[in-house]
DNA sequence: ATTAAATGAATGAACATTCATTTATATTTG
DNA sequence: CAAATATAAATGAATGTTCATTCATTTAAT
C-alpha cells in the first residue's frame, strides 16, 4: 500500500493558511487550494474531513504555537515589570517572525472555530491570572479591572505590530518598521501608566 | 411614472450593513439580502450598480459618519488633555450608540473599498496632524514617533470598546460593560503615560 | 496481490447578475 | 374631473459561474 505523504499534507496546510491570512475565510476555496498545492481537490479530503475541519485544525495549530511562544521563558512568579517585558518581546517576536500566522490569527480571531479552540485552552488564563494576582499582591501595579489593565498593557503593542505588518504607519507618511527602540519606548510608557 | 422609494433603499442599506457587520463580506449574498429586505434580487440593482458598488457606498457612508462623530466639538487648537479626552468620549459614544456601524467598520477596516475611501479623506489627517503639532510645540506630550503615540493614545480605548461590544471581558469571567468610570480610569492611565 | 493514496470528472447548491414582463404612479389628454 | 398614456420601479424566472464535496477509476508502494 501507499504511505501517507506528510509533506503533501503540510503543503496543503501552508497554502490554506496563506489564503486565509491574505483574504480571510472567503479567500479559501477548496478548488483554488487544490490548484495552489498542486493536487486534485479530492486529495484534500484524504487529509481533512472537510473545509471546516481544515479550518479548525489550522486554528488549533496556530493558536497553540502562538500561546507557547507568548509564554516562552515566562514565569508567573516574575515581578511585574520583568514579566510584562518578556511577554511584549515574545509576542512581538512571534508576530514578526511568523507574519503569516499572525495575519491568519488576526483574520480568525472572532470566528466560531477559533473561539472554540481558545475557549478550551487552560494555559493562557491560568498563567495570566496567576501573574496578575502576584503583581497585585506585591503592589507592583495599580489595582484595576482586568479589562482596563489588559487594554492598557497589551493593546498598544498589538497596534504597533499591526503597523509593522501593514508595512506602513499612519496616513501616507511612508513605511513603518517596528524596531527595538520603538518597542522599548512604548513599553516604558505602558509601565509608567500601570505602576503605582 | 413611479417614484424612487427611498425607504426601500434605506432598508436595503441597513440589512446589508447588518449582514456584513455580523458575518463579514462573505455574509453578504445578494439573494439573501433581497429576502431580508423583502424585495426581489433584481430590485437591489435598481438602487446599486452591483455588489461592489453597494459595499463601497456603505464604506463611504459609515466612514464619514464615524469621522464626523470623532471630531464633534473638537478643535485642533485645544490643549492636549482636553483634545484627547473629547476624542475618547466621541469615539466611545459613537461605537456604543452605533454598534452595527462599529462592527461593520471593524470588518471592512483592511478591505480595498474601505481603504479607497479612507485614503481619500482629508479631514482626519489634517485635524489630527494639526492637533499633534500643537501639543508637541507646547510640550504637553512626550516627543514620540507618530505610530508609538497613536498606539498608546488610542489602542487601549478601542480594546475596551471591543470588550464592551463583545459583551464579555477576558476569559469566561462574566459580562463586561464599559461605563464612564472605566473609561476615565483608562484615559487617566494613558494621559499619565503620555504627559512629560 | 493488496491496499490506501491520488485522481479528473461529475453533482447539486449557492452565487451575482440579467431580462422580458408586469405594476404603480405622475403627467397629459379629452 | 376622469381616462389614457408614458415611464420607471418592481418582479420571478432564468443565466452562467463558482462553490464544496463525492465517486468510479487509476496509480504506486508494500
Amino acid at each position: 500500500m501507499r504511505i501517507r505523504d506528510e509533506a503533501k499534507e503540510k503543503l496543503i496546510r501552508e497554502k490554506a493558511l496563506e489564503m486565509i491570512a491574505k483574504q480571510g475565510f472567503e479567500g479559501l476555496s477548496m478548488q483554488k487550494l487544490a490548484k495552489a498545492a498542486g493536487v486534485s481537490p479530492a486529495t484534500i479530503y484524504i487529509y481533512f474531513k472537510d473545509r471546516d475541519d481544515l479550518i479548525l485544525q489550522l486554528c488549533k495549530e496556530e493558536g497553540t504555537k502562538m500561546i507557547e511562544a507568548t509564554f516562552d521563558g515566562f514565569d508567573p512568579e516574575m515581578h511585574f515589570e520583568e514579566g510584562l517585558s518578556i511577554q511584549w518581546k515574545n509576542r512581538c517576536r512571534y508576530w514578526i517572525e511568523n507574519p503569516m500566522s499572525g495575519q491568519f490569527l488576526e483574520q480568525v480571531k472572532h470566528s466560531p472555530p477559533y473561539e472554540a479552540f481558545f475557549g478550551q485552552d487552560k494555559v493562557f488564563p491560568r498563567l495570566m491570572g496567576h501573574f496578575m494576582a502576584n503583581a497585585a499582591a506585591r503592589k507592583e501595579v495599580i489595582p484595576l479591572p482586568a479589562e482596563v489593565y489588559w487594554s492598557v498593557a497589551f493593546a498598544p503593542l498589538y497596534q504597533l505590530i499591526k503597523f509593522h505588518l501593514a508595512g506602513k504607519g499612519l496616513g501616507n507618511r511612508g513605511p513603518f518598521l517596528l524596531d527595538e527602540s520603538k518597542l522599548e519606548m512604548a513599553l516604558a510608557l505602558v509601565l509608567k501608566a500601570l505602576k503605582p
